[in-house]
RNA sequence: GUCCCCAUAGUCUAACGGAUAGGACACUGGGUUUUCAUCCCAGCGAUGGGGGUUCGACUCCCCCUGGGGGCACCA
């Protein structure tokens, strides 16, 4: 690698869906880096174990894939800075972390979970550590870890005085190391956080342009004092503005309020161009002002000093556009025909359809009217039919909104699997299964009567499935932030943890 | 609450300190098309407010307001 080569990453959290801000941040990053012949790495932050999967691991690379945003090195083609899972790294951050220790600029902390909780009571939520363990003699520390006492390590932040960062896009920033908590750098499980593992493995991998989410501008003081206690070259920081919602809340883009899945949108019928083309949109624009551009127009004329700051919303009806601008000025009959056929109109997709229909077919015709759901985003229904027996539109409403939180933690989204946990669902609310799958039909299919559920859901896809209930609530009238809080309580109370 | 970031139409954006503030989506109206869509034409619509600096401010500075983000053994 040399001296000079852009060497950049996307650090994509396996903990759920791929999320188009993922997608947003990685083609930045991938064109920053092709416009200098540099190196784009995908590194995996798995450090979290609770909630990282590799089934979600999967499904980002896929979706990075789809999107044509091809990685020069990464877990699944390693590389010269392998492993580039962050859980296959642990020795490596447990060695650095003694490093800290040993040079004073990290300890050990032994403070249990009540004692914080104690602690935020007395002084307020969010006032950050009140740093008792700081001062701890090392060899106490030590002896005290040998014993087998759980504790979690603690940067040192200095207690006063101005951190200097800079940001390529907005200049230099001025944040008080008062305002700095002493981060937890090494968790009591022994995997570090995001703070101490993005540092080092950034370091190692020759990471030099460190290009990711304005949410992370808080933290950079924290990361300078790292770079600076391991006695090494910070990178070039760029944080980009966060993709969001689009309501009037402009809040950050999130799955309450629209579908931030790559996989849904694939789904839902948008090309891989269009959507790449889209996000690139989100603050930057081609010198000559065309708002249509390829992947690698982008990559040929990016700056990241042209980035504007203000927070982009997320506009799917210009990105409908967009994409019809591509279908109709890319696509001949005949290639179109084969967009088709890759994307559902082929006979691997027949096949799991077929067995549905079959039996319920009088004519071939019948076909399109019983199938065309499969190949649907939106599907219009009767808000009237939207009915569970014996419950109000408030409860099924709550009922739901239950079942999305469930399917969202389904890892198998196969018919067994859903076929098992309606079962459980209908008996925790007490419901006949048909009476519990009625609304269901409705919201899914648009008809009282369609094809077996479990079957058709499975086929139809998570996204989609997730994004058609969605509707359904929106129909009934949607949730509070009160009536959610409500559901939450209600959730937790019905099956023992959290949404 | 506190710290940090940001601020051109409903939305995405353009404008060396010097045009009548430009383009696109959406919306409205009209034209072409057997319908619809496409396509073409037109319209609607913005520099958040107040102070400065300057011959001149969307642009630079300050205050206010508004919006967002951070403040976890999540990233």
């Amino acid at each position: 690698m040399s001296e000079s080569e852009v060497r950049v990453r996307v650090a994509p959290s396996p903990t759920g869906d791929p999320h188009v801000g993922t997608a947003y941040q990685a083609l930045f990053n991938y064109a920053f880096a092709k416009r200098g012949g540099g190196k784009f790495i995908l590194r995996i932050e798995d450090t979290d174990r609770v909630r990282s999967t590799k089934t979600s691991e999967e499904a980002i690379l896929e979706s990075l894939r789809w999107l044509g945003l091809h990685w020069d090195e990464g877990p699944d083609i390693g590389g010269p800075h392998g492993p580039y899972r962050q859980s296959e790294r642990t020795e490596i951050y447990r060695e650095h972390t003694e490093q800290l220790l040993k040079a004073g600029d990290a300890y050990r902390c032994f403070c249990t979970k009540e004692r914080l909780d104690e602690m935020r009571v007395r002084q307020g939520p969010n006032a950050g550590y009140d740093r008792r363990c700081r001062s701890m003699a090392l060899s106490e520390s030590q002896r005290r870890a040998d014993a087998g006492e759980p504790f979690v390590v603690r940067m040192k932040v200095p207690l006063e005085g101005v951190c200097l960062m800079r940001d390529l896009l907005r200049g230099e920033i001025q944040k008080d190391w008062a305002s700095v908590d002493d981060q937890i750098i090494l968790k009591s499980d022994g995997y570090p956080t995001y703070h101490l593992a993005n540092v080092v493995d950034d370091h190692l991998m020759g990471i030099n342009h460190v290009i990711r989410g304005e949410e992370w501008i808080n933290s950079v003081p924290k990361h300078l004092k790292l770079y600076e206690d391991f006695g090494w070259q910070p990178p070039v920081f760029c944080h980009l503005p966060l993709l969001r919602n689009n309501d009037k809340t402009k809040s950050k883009l999130s799955k309450r309020k629209n579908p931030t899945s790559i996989n849904y949108y694939r789904r839902a019928g948008f090309l891989p161009e269009a959507l790449l083309n889209f996000l690139g949109m989100m603050g930057w624009l081609m010198p000559n002002g065309e708002e249509k551009f390829t992947l690698e127009e982008m990559c040929a004329n990016l700056e990241l000093e042209k980035i504007s700051l203000g927070g982009p919303v997320f506009d799917v009806a210009k990105l409908r556009w967009l994409n019809g601008r591509y279908i109709r000025e890319d696509y001949t009959p005949d290639t179109l025909c084969d967009q088709l056929e890759a994307w559902a109109l082929n006979r691997e997709k027949m096949r799991q359809i077929i067995p549905l229909v079959q039996p319920r077919l009088q004519t071939l015709t019948d076909w399109s009217y019983l199938t065309a759901a499969f190949f649907a985003d939106e599907v219009p229904f009767e808000p009237q039919d939207l009915v569970m027996k014996g419950q109000t539109p408030e409860q099924l409403l709550g009922i739901l909104q239950m079942t999305i939180w469930k399917l969202e933690q389904l890892r198998d989204f196969s018919a067994s699997a859903l076929d098992a946990l309606f079962r459980s669902l209908a008996e925790a609310f007490d419901l006949k299964l048909r009476e519990f799958t009625a609304p269901f039909f409705v919201a899914l299919s648009g008809r009282r009567a369609w094809t077996p559920l479990f079957d058709s859901m499975e086929i139809l896809g998570s996204d989609i499935v997730r994004m058609r209930l969605k509707l359904a609530i929106d129909a009934l009238g949607g949730i509070s932030g009160k009536q959610r809080k409500n559901l939450e309580k209600q959730y937790v109370a019905l099956f023992g943890r959290r949404p």
